[in-house]
DNA sequence: TGTAATAGTGTTCAAATGACACTAATATAA
DNA sequence: TTATATTAGTGTCATTTGAACACTATTACA
C-alpha cells in the first residue's frame, strides 16, 4: 500500500465514467468513507497512469475495456484538506448496454447520478465532472467520440439522441444524418432494428471501433 | 527539499517555453546534469501545480509573467530509468521582445533551440515538445492564443508571420486581415511602425491582453 | 383496414470561405 | 529631384458550407 509522506504529494487518478442511460447523461459514482465521489485512488509506484485509472475503474465499478482519455490534472494544495493530493483526472465512455444486462454497477459501492443534477460530491469532484462534461460536449463537434457511447449496432436515431442529450439541444434529423454519413466512419450493416409498433430502423456499426478521429 | 521515497512517484512539472525568434518557432531549454532538457522540477509539498511551473520557469530561465497552460501529464513508469517521475507538462508563450533587450536567457544555464530541428533532449522531453507544438498549432485555428506571442504593439504583418511560422504554411494577406479584424480582439492604436525603406505599418494592440478566448 | 409511431429522404437560401491583383506610402540611391 | 525598391493596405466574385424546412414509407397493433 502507498503510505503518504510529508515530502511528496500523493498522486491519484480520478475517473469520470459517462454513460447515456435513459434520456440522460449520467456519471458512475463510487462510495467513499466521506460520501459519494469519483472512482479513483493512489497510483502504484511503478504503475502507468492510464493503467492505474483502468484498474481503479475496474476494481470500483466492474467496468473494463472502455474508452479512456486523460482530462486534466488537478493539484490545488487545498483541494483535499486532509493531505496533499494531486489527481490526474480521466473520463471514460461506457457504451449503452445493447440488449444485455445493462451497465454493471458494483452493488452498494457504486451508483449512477445524472450529470445535470448531481448529488454533492467529495472534494473537488463536482468541478472535475463539470470540466469533463464540457470537454465531452466540445469533442462531439469535431470528433467521432460519440461512437464510444454507442453499442456495437445502433440506429441513426439513437446516435442523434446521444448527441442531443449531451449538447442539450435538438438537432435537425436530415442535417444530422447528412453530416454523420459524410464522415465515413459508420456503415449500415444491412440488419434492421425491430422494436414493435413502428417502422424498423437500419442498424449501423462503427468502422473503426475504439478509435476516435478528428473530423473536417 | 523533496526526497524521493520508495512508496510514491515523484511529481514534477516540465515547461515548454515557446517564442518566435527570427523566423522560427523556438523552445527555451535548461541545462541539466545529463544534457539539455525542459525547465522544470519537483513540485513542493504544498505548492500549486501552476505555481510550481511558474517558479521553475523563473528560476531556471528568468522568465516571469508569461502565458502558461497545462498541456498533459506524462507518467509512463519507464520515462525516467533512474526513478519514477510523473511530470505535469505546461507550455508557456513568451512575447516577441519588442524593441528592448530580447528574451532573457539565464546565461550558460539556458539556450534556445529551433522546434523543427531540436537537439537530443533528456528523457521524453522531445515527445513533450512535439505534443506542445501540435497543441499550439491546433489552438491557433480557434482561439486568440497567438496574441500571447506578440509584443504590446504589433503590426498585422507581424501577426500573420507568427501564424505562418507556427502553421508552416503561407496565408493569404487579405483573408487573414479580414479574419483577425472580424474577431474584434485587437484594435489599431493610431501609431505607425517605422522601419526604414518602406511604407510604415499601423500598430495594433490586444484588447484583452493575457486572455485567450475561443472564437467562432 | 385504419391508425399510430418512427424511419427515411432533397432542395433552397444564407453565410462563410478561399482565390485573386493592384495602388499607397515610405526610404534610399541615383 | 526623381526613380526604384519594399512593404502596407484594400474588395470582389465564385465556391463551399451550414441551416431551415415537410412529406412519404414501413411496420405493429387495434
Amino acid at each position: 500500500m502507498n503510505s503518504p509522506t510529508a515530502s511528496l504529494p500523493t498522486l491519484t487518478t480520478d475517473i469520470v465514467p459517462f454513460a447515456i442511460r435513459g434520456e440522460r447523461l449520467e456519471v458512475l459514482l463510487a462510495r467513499q468513507t466521506t460520501g459519494w465521489g469519483l472512482p479513483g485512488g493512489p497510483v502504484g509506484v511503478d504503475e502507468d497512469l492510464d493503467a492505474a485509472a483502468r484498474r481503479q475503474l475496474a476494481e470500483q465499478t466492474g467496468l473494463s475495456d472502455v474508452y479512456l482519455e486523460q482530462l486534466y490534472t488537478f493539484g490545488r494544495p487545498d483541494r483535499n484538506p486532509a493531505r496533499r493530493m494531486v489527481a490526474v483526472a480521466y473520463f471514460a465512455l461506457i457504451p449503452i448496454a445493447s440488449g444485455s444486462a445493462g451497465v454493471p454497477a458494483a452493488g452498494d459501492a457504486a451508483r449512477w447520478a445524472a450529470v445535470d443534477e448531481p448529488p454533492p460530491l467529495v472534494l473537488d469532484h463536482g468541478e472535475i465532472v463539470a470540466v469533463a462534461r464540457r470537454r465531452l460536449a466540445a469533442k462531439l463537434l469535431y470528433s467521432t467520440i460519440a461512437l464510444q457511447l454507442m453499442p456495437e449496432r445502433f440506429t441513426l436515431s439513437e446516435l442523434q439522441a446521444v448527441h442531443e442529450i449531451i449538447l442539450g439541444e435538438p438537432l435537425d434529423k436530415r442535417n444530422f444524418r447528412k453530416r454523420v454519413l459524410a464522415m465515413d466512419r459508420i456503415e449500415a450493416t444491412g440488419e434492421l432494428a425491430r422494436h414493435g409498433g413502428r417502422r424498423p430502423a437500419r442498424l449501423y456499426r462503427a468502422l473503426h471501433p475504439g478509435q476516435v478521429e478528428l473530423i473536417k
